[in-house]
DNA sequence: TCACCATCTGAAAGCACTTCCTGAAACGGC
DNA sequence: GCCGTTTCAGGAAGTGCTTTCAGATGGTGA
């Protein structure tokens, strides 16, 4: 049985009242040395608050629910680091449902986090963002993090998909390449459709035409890259660049290359997007756009404490800047080009520091 | 404001104990109409207990609590999804927590979880089996889950690794392989020692002597099967299989004959062990030994669920076997070799399933 | 008719907290 | 010395639920 406020008080020789008190740094004046008896009472008898009961009489737990879709995502692990360690900073704690993309499992999700009465909620690289009915009547702020989608829907952080497609198009045209070609994800999706359009900013920026010849559609899988390049690799005159919107799709595309006789990056260089582990290991290593995942949970947590604390909401969705990873499939010197194209991104008052307990935990 | 008891109690006419008893299929005898018509107008009025407070009252909550180490991990997503799918069949719920690997954070996460009155934890990925104070103090039931150890804690689920080296070294010897090497992960872990004695088993079993020489430690790391490989081939008789504790080193291991100008599987074959994504799209295609995540995520729920329903304990861990995936770098015709060398494992008697509530839930 | 039981219902206590309210003591200004 | 104010402490209510206990009702056997 854990140590509760009543034993505390007993031992200490207090009333609950005032032991609840000093632990919570109340505004309530409390004796200064009856504070610090009750303090060391409560860290030598291992005292821990019951979150049961605090959160049933204040409907608070400081714990931030995240709900997330794909956890077998290689990107939702490193967002939801973000998430923790900005939460750990500011005295939240975390806890994960994970919802296979099952909106039966997320409403429930949504109910059995609101019954236990968490401060709020992160929706994990969501397929959705609609306003949600029982967060609102139970009063919880939530909020969105996205890698895959340009959402517009406010109190949302969102991957810059534009910019990483930019990055990686400069980074090639400065390279020299000029005959770029694109192997474009379903058009349906928000994030091809960002990614097309950074790939044209650049070819316009540059004053590279733009052939409808040099864009194929792929599905995301390392097949379709390859299809798409063997199909560019009939032309007449070739593309010297492929830019996949995956790393899969890249991969394939260096198989095609390969299977031509061909050399990459020598005959056709390759950059790919995501940064998934298997580019840092292919044959030739993958150059790609790394999403800014770590950053993205940082500002999905720091948002949601801002809606808890000062009541301060977003209306556009914040964007996050990803950074491209220089690899040999590009054909660059490593390190020739700055790979700090990365720009950090801030939203703007911190959030009030609520430290509610300085005890110190013993086992 | 979400419905309570009280408002229920009041809709229907009753007290708020017969709500709750109703609500609960208790023992106590309610009328049939009445609970009939509480069950409608809860339904209608889309109420939903309050957990906080029922966690208050019983210091259960219905729902386990899953600390897992290594979120990033391949594994993990497929073993909760296992965790899930039992515990949602048998009305429990999970929580996930993600320490790091940080045992502060663990600490932290199991307090955290006591405090908040949770049934019972799984131990996810765990680097460690001790016994655990707090949850022995709070009188909450555990089980571990590991794929890279064998430990031998009561209540743990663990991966048979010596059977899936087995599977890897029995497979290639059918195809007619008599000088196997072995790439072994670091002798220190558990997982290399398990796999060490399956490759062992198999010569021992077709008479096959053991060479030394065909036995190198890698890191787990691509370079290191790399390095292990260029070793073997420069053997005056080298080797015409290699198997690989992990599939990284398998990977390390074909690029270093195809860098030697020889082809996989035609001049040596390869096995790897994990089933990696790549292993399913690299060139050739990587035959490997897939873990039994799910079964294991799916045996340490019904572990649980037994500690916590029926005392049961079990005193021994519980092995779990995995399977061969039969892809292109062995060799074999696919599905020359039966791919279902996998043996399903259960545990003892059914816990009792105990439906709590049988409520409609509408938003 | 009464005792008894089975069947059902409601009041109330209690779970571990927070916080409002009351009040005691101390203290300073007049 | 008195009053108002500040500083501190404790009592008690209330959070939504479960469960014990007591009680009401109706039916049955003697």
């Amino acid at each position: 049985m854990p140590v509760t406020l009543h034993e505390l008080a007993k031992a200490t020789g207090c009333s609950v009242s005032t032991v609840s008190r000093a632990l919570n740094n109340s505004e309530h004046p409390v004796n200064e040395a009856t504070r610090e008896r009750i303090l060391a009472m409560a860290s030598q008898m291992g005292y821990r608050p019951n979150m049961t009961a605090r959160g049933l009489k204040m409907d608070r737990t400081f714990t931030i629910g995240l709900i997330v879709y794909n956890i077998a995502s290689p990107f939702t692990p490193v967002l939801i680091r973000g998430i923790q360690e900005y939460l750990k900073q500011h005295d939240y704690f975390s806890t994960i449902i994970s919802t296979d993309f099952d909106p039966d499992l997320e409403s429930e999700a949504v109910h059995q986090l609101i019954s236990r009465s968490i401060d709020g909620v992160i929706f994990v690289e969501s397929w959705r963002d609609e306003s949600n009915k029982p967060l609102d009547l139970a009063n919880k702020p939530y909020v969105f993090v996205y890698r895959l989608f340009n959402g517009s829907y406010a109190n949302s952080v969102v991957v810059d998909d534009r910019h990483g497609a930019r990055l990686a198009i400069e980074h090639l045209v400065k390279l020299g390449h000029r005959r770029i070609a694109y192997i474009n994800g379903p058009h349906e999706w928000d994030a091809s459709k960002e990614r097309l359009a950074g790939y044209q900013d650049v070819l316009t920026q540059y004053g590279i035409p733009y052939v409808t010849g040099l864009v194929e559609e792929g599905t995301w899988e390392v097949q379709s890259g390859y299809s798409a390049a063997k199909k560019f690799l009939v032309f007449p005159e070739p593309p010297t660049a492929i830019f996949a919107a995956n790393d899969f799709m890249a991969l394939g595309a260096i198989y095609a290359i390969q299977d031509a006789g061909l050399n990459v990056p020598k005959d056709i260089a390759v950059v790919g997007y995501d940064d998934r582990d298997f580019a840092s290991f292919s044959k030739p290593t993958i150059t790609t756009v790394c999403p800014p995942s770590f950053e993205m949970g940082q500002l999905a947590a720091q948002l949601i404490l801002n809606r808890l604390e000062n009541q301060i909401e977003i209306k556009d969705p914040i964007r996050v800047q990803g950074k491209l990873i220089i690899r040999e499939s590009c054909g660059a010197e490593q390190g020739q080009i700055p790979p700090e194209h990365y720009v950090s991104h801030t939203i703007p008052p911190e959030p009030l520091i609520r430290k509610w307990r300085g005890i110190n935990i013993k086992e």
